[in-house]
RNA sequence: GGUCCCGUGGCCGAGGGGCUAGGCACCGGUCUGCAAAACCGUCUACAGCGGUUCGACUCCGCUCGGGACCUCCA
């Protein structure tokens, strides 16, 4: 049974913490999450996927608690610096360059198909997708808020947070355990004369060399918000001073969540976040993924198996599903393999769902205990988003559903109603999963032309034409299309 | 070099001081005209070495191996 919010003791794992706590909302009833989400000059790979369904997987789970939640991804148009802080070059605006397009062309370009993939992922849009280069005067109007408190300097336009000043009063290191003195004592001091008073503290605002394409008028100079800035603002514009979650992948802990923190809280006067949540990376047969290592693939390279280190293509359902079996602060290793048992698996579960569909029940069946594995699911959801668990116990239920199909158990009217809800809430509505098996066709159409081909099949098989039965089965495999004889006749599907 | 994380059976991946994770593969069986699917069953694990404990894969230490961030790339 669903567990009510009031009384449902959902544990986040707080980064800030290290460990697990009691999720408390600061409204009751509704929850404001914030997530980091794409730099958009390039399409989307694993690296995005991962972040894109853990977080949609929260969002998911908090909204089938009953929490109302306030959900907001933006997307970075400013671009981050492709070098350090002193001869950087915007991403977007190198894309740009290269391209000769204009920068929001390079953003629209690939905010598109960052949505088409997500789409494919089943992962469900935002409340509020905000762009940071739509938020230019919240960030400078919070930029002025710090130099008014003082933790910040201006230098030739430019503007620096003042890291040694903040960790007097603050703490900068709360979140990613690091020390001051010694992030000081192990950076190599940059080559260049650097604008900054210390090799810690990091742009607010920078001032817009010649050729920087990217640029908006300030009170210091012509130029662009540093990069933790927007987060900061647009978390603070939609959701408060403070908010409930804040997520985003571990490699952006620090520097970037840990700034977050120190231009939040001297701007706003109070720490931003309640709980930080981190996913883990993604690895390619164990390697990182990165362009220089030659393993950087995107979601569509994956998505038509257009990859030399890909046996085949892997659907988006395939993915996600990968992505769900394994705990979301777990690296996951993505190979051939690994992947194509997801794929069967996955396979398995929806045939499940179509299975039970159709499932009678018995009157005066034995119960068969479907209510502990639903709660057993809730359970290991409430634990941290535990989907690999979760997903256990749905292996469970299709276990069951299949013996009931094949006749060696029986269920009562009150468990299969059970076991539908169970299905149905966590297949569809908790980990997104859906049946992507016609996805494209005209449905309606192909039930009826596969009902009639079965159906003349079944007739050449009962008059032992079995070259014409096998002949049938054969063409359908060509075209994807697997026939499946039972006792109660055939049914098919496309071969995943 | 600094800080932190991890090392589970053929592959992926949960778990946690004594109690079946799960998926995929493999093998045997049932069913089937054949096949697929499904069901049943078998098998196999906790990197190594010490320590704590009645008992450790689970806690502690060391060693080996891998990874993350502090550079880049995303």
């Amino acid at each position: 049974m669903k567990p009510d919010i009031a009384e449902a003791k959902l544990q986040i794992y707080n980064t800030l913490s290290r460990k697990k706590e009691v999720f408390e909302p600061l409204l009751a009833g509704r929850v404001g999450m914030y997530v980091c989400g794409p730099t958009v000059y390039g399409d989307a790979h694993l690296g995005h996927a991962r972040p894109a369904v853990t977080f949609d997987l929260v969002y998911r789970f908090l909204t089938a608690l009953g929490y109302k939640v306030r959900y907001v991804r933006n997307i970075t148009d400013v671009g981050h610096l492709e070098n350090d802080a002193d001869e950087g070059e915007d991403k977007i605006a190198r894309k740009a360059r290269l391209e000769q397009l204009e920068p929001m062309e390079v953003v629209q370009h690939y905010t598109v198909r960052y949505h088409k993939n997500m789409d494919q992922l089943n992962v469900l849009r935002p409340s509020i997708e905000p762009h940071a280069s739509g938020h230019i005067i919240e960030q400078i109007e919070m930029i002025k808020r710090i130099l008014e408190k003082g933790y910040a300097y201006e230098v030739n336009g430019s503007v620096y947070f003042d890291v040694e000043r903040y960790n007097q009063h603050y703490n900068y290191g709360v979140l990613s355990g690091r020390k001051v003195d010694e992030l000081i004592a192990n950076t190599r001091e940059l080559a260049g004369q650097s604008e900054k008073r210390s090799s810690t503290d990091f742009a607010l605002w920078k001032k817009a060399e010649p050729e920087h394409i990217m640029r908006w008028p300030s009170p210091w100079s012509e130029g662009f918000p540093g990069w933790h800035l927007e987060c900061s603002a647009m978390g603070c514009k939609y959701l408060g001073n403070q908010f409930d979650i804040h997520g985003g992948g571990l490699d952006l802990l620090f520097p970037h969540h840990e700034s977050e923190i120190a231009q939040s809280t001297v701007a706003n006067g109070t720490n931003p976040v309640r709980y930080w949540m981190h996913n883990n990376m993604v690895t390619i047969n164990g390697q990182k993924m990165g362009k220089s290592l030659g393993n950087a693939m995107s979601l569509d390279d994956i998505f038509t198996g257009s990859h030399p280190l890909l046996a085949q293509a892997y659907s988006p359902m395939t993915i996600r599903f990968f992505i769900l079996q394994a705990h979301y602060r777990s690296t996951l290793d993505f190979g051939n393999e690994a992947l194509q048992a997801a794929e069967k698996g996955l396979s398995r579960l929806t045939e499940a769902g179509k299975t039970l569909a159709r499932l009678q029940s018995s009157q005066g069946a034995q119960p068969i205990g479907i209510a502990k594995l639903e709660q057993a699911a809730w359970e290991a959801m409430l634990d941290d988003f535990n989907s690999p668990v979760a997903i256990a116990q749905l292996f469970e239920a299709v276990r069951i559903i299949n013996s009931i199909a094949e006749g060696h158990l029986q269920i009562n009217q009150e468990e299969l109603e059970i076991m539908r809800t169970f299905y149905q809430d966590f297949t569809c509505n908790i980990l997104g999963l859906s049946d992507e098996g016609a996805a494209g066709n005209d449905e309606s159409t192909i039930q009826g032309l596969m009902e009639t081909i079965l159906e003349l099949r079944q007739e050449a098989r009962s008059r032992k034409d079995f070259a014409t039965s096998d002949k049938i089965r054969d063409r359908l495999g060509l075209l994807n299309i697997v026939v499946k004889d039972g006792k109660e006749g055939s049914s098919w599907q496309f071969k995943p």
